[in-house]
DNA sequence: ACCGCGAGGTTTTACGTATAACGTCGAGGT
DNA sequence: ACCTCGACGTTATACGTAAAACCTCGCGGT
């Protein structure tokens, strides 16, 4: 693509243009800094402009970030980027960030309750901010201790020392299950909850029952299971084999669980969605991966990480950050249908 | 944890270090930097070491690469972080690194074939390195121009211009399918192959051919469907729905594929596994969550970014890069079985 | 005639580190 | 008694950038 063929042996440097464009190096900051409004003549920023690009230079991001003190690099901390819901908020963290020229550093915080080493050994000294999910609990009170500015993701709103936040109307989101669940005739409810201690499953839960205690004549049961399908299986393998009426709906706290479920019913010789509803929440890959496909709760994903790193900026520039959540959508899919008549007994 | 309450107004530089310790700065860097053997006495490298920790100095990154030129930061360039097995990548690299003192950046190559924008924009100037996925072609020229390190995983054995290179045996798991399927008795297969068009799948397919034409009596067709469920889903439905006798047997490239040809096989009123074996490919955890389980060939993700990372640091200190690919190994499930007996037509 | 002033720069400095180049001091050789 | 030399440090410098402080005109006002 670019016509210079030398093997970019040293790359130059300001001072290379500014001797190119004959000027001091000074100037050349002034002008590719932008802060150059009456200081600079029109002609002499663009003619350093002009050699600036034809050189092929770019700053130095050591020295400005030895010079300013601070980096234009935002710290994202997230419980694992295995999940897939983390390794889309960091797609569109970093997409945000590189159109004003942030680079996004990961710190995968070991797990939500860890030893939490050193959140900052992976980043660079002195980052811009910091980006966390609530889930990432272990690394939390190291980062709010480094006074930088920290955004939030999916937190407990009643959380302090937070410079912004963005969260999803999880709340909504499960009200909406709970609604198109009882809509199709539902009452014995079980909430396949996610062992994992964090606001956003807390968040989940307490949404469902205060949806289904609003609506006579229903009863929710409570079982967790570690985020894995094979935990789901065997947590909903249990609870569809017990005793008493049997659920006509199992609402999960995850997509992953909510495959398990299924999983658990086949086993069972129930049918989903004909014996049994299943729900699920984040509208994974997985959801449409599965048969029947998943009804879950589409998130948008990529936007929390645009808001984020969105209000991250803001915050650095001292600008007001735009409240206000994200709305979140049902997907109604294969795997919830009008409950079944009645039986006595299985 | 730690007693200073001072709300780190500003952090400790080596120059305080060595003002508290009563020796210079120069001396601070040396202990520190492990360059003292017959300069510094044992008993003054203990105590500038004793005070940098009880300031909780932390050297200043930023000044460090300025001075050394190069960073302890990889670029890691993959296609996309939702792809589980680089996230999976992801996470091993960045362990490896970790324990080293380096950092990792991730670069999500647009796609295989993309306008590339700069992939040094959202990284430091000067890395360490660069440890890229074959599969991220599009970001490679650039690269290779760069004059860094560049250590390649899962990529073509011929390209030159590389420091270190980490393969898989796919050739070898692909193999191992083969053989898996032959000894079921299988003879009429269909290769989904993914149409992502990289060093890794183009293996695939070929490793697979070349296994069955060693076998007589047996045939094989080839359809391409894109990486996601629903293509795949589309292409084996017209594949196995074409005339003439039908395939037992489908072999995906990937296990999003045969997760797709599930469904097709079902919308089809075929059995999986008792009409119609399918065997992936990568064993994410899909491969699980699906009904059957899926037979696929495992691979060893976090262990490439584990050995990528340390290829680039064994490259870096000149040493030797132990060569070698990594083992995979086929995992059978639920999805393979027995070929169903030669009917006549369906 | 002289001052003030603003436009359009330039000189200088500091950021924190690594390391080359340079002391200093006491012991051992002659 | 003087020189050498190694052990143990120190002083000085450079990395590339941003920005404060400082220059130098030419021009308008009085």
């Amino acid at each position: 693509m670019t016509s210079a063929p030398q093997p970019a042996p040293t790359r130059p440097t300001s001072r290379d243009v500014a001797r190119a464009a004959g000027v001091s190096q000074a100037t050349v900051s002034l002008v590719l800094g932008g802060k150059w409004r009456g200081r600079v003549s029109e002609a002499t920023a663009e003619r350093v402009r002009g050699t600036a690009h034809d050189l092929g230079y770019r700053p130095n991001l050591a020295a400005r970030s030895l010079r300013l003190g601070r980096t234009r690099t935002a710290l994202l901390v997230v419980p694992a980027l295995t999940n897939e819901f983390f390794a889309r908020v960091y797609t569109g963290a970093a997409a945000v960030a590189a159109e004003h020229g942030f680079g996004v550093v990961l710190y995968p915080s070991p797990d939500g309750t860890g030893p939490a080493r050193d959140p900052f050994a992976s980043a660079s000294t002195s980052l811009g901010g910091v980006i966390a999910s609530s889930m990432a609990a272990g690394a939390l009170d190291a980062l709010r201790g480094a006074g930088l500015p920290l955004v939030m993701l999916d937190s407990d709103p009643a959380d302090t020392g937070v410079a912004a936040r963005v969260n999803l109307d999880i709340a909504d989101g499960m009200r909406q299950v709970a609604g198109h669940l009882l809509a199709l005739g539902h009452r014995r409810f079980v909430h396949l909850a996610s062992a994992v201690d964090s606001w956003t499953f807390a968040a989940r839960g307490r949404a469902l029952h205060d949806a289904l205690r609003a609506v006579p004549g229903t009863s929710v049961r409570t079982v967790s299971a570690a985020l894995d399908v094979h935990a789901g299986r065997v947590a909903a393998e249990r609870t569809l084999a017990a005793p008493g009426p049997r659920p006509t709906a199992l609402v999960c706290d995850d997509d992953i669980l909510a495959a398990g479920a299924c999983k658990a019913a086949r086993r069972l010789g129930l049918r989903v969605p004909e014996d049994l509803s299943v729900t699920g929440f984040d509208d994974l890959a997985l959801a449409t991966a599965v048969e029947p496909e998943l009804t879950t709760v589409q998130l948008p994903a990529e936007q929390v990480g645009e808001r984020g790193m969105a209000a991250l900026l803001a915050v650095l520039d001292d600008r007001p950050v735009e409240p206000g959540s994200l709305p979140v959508h049902l997907v109604a899919r294969g795997s919830s249908a009008p409950a079944p008549p009645d039986a006595p007994r299985s």
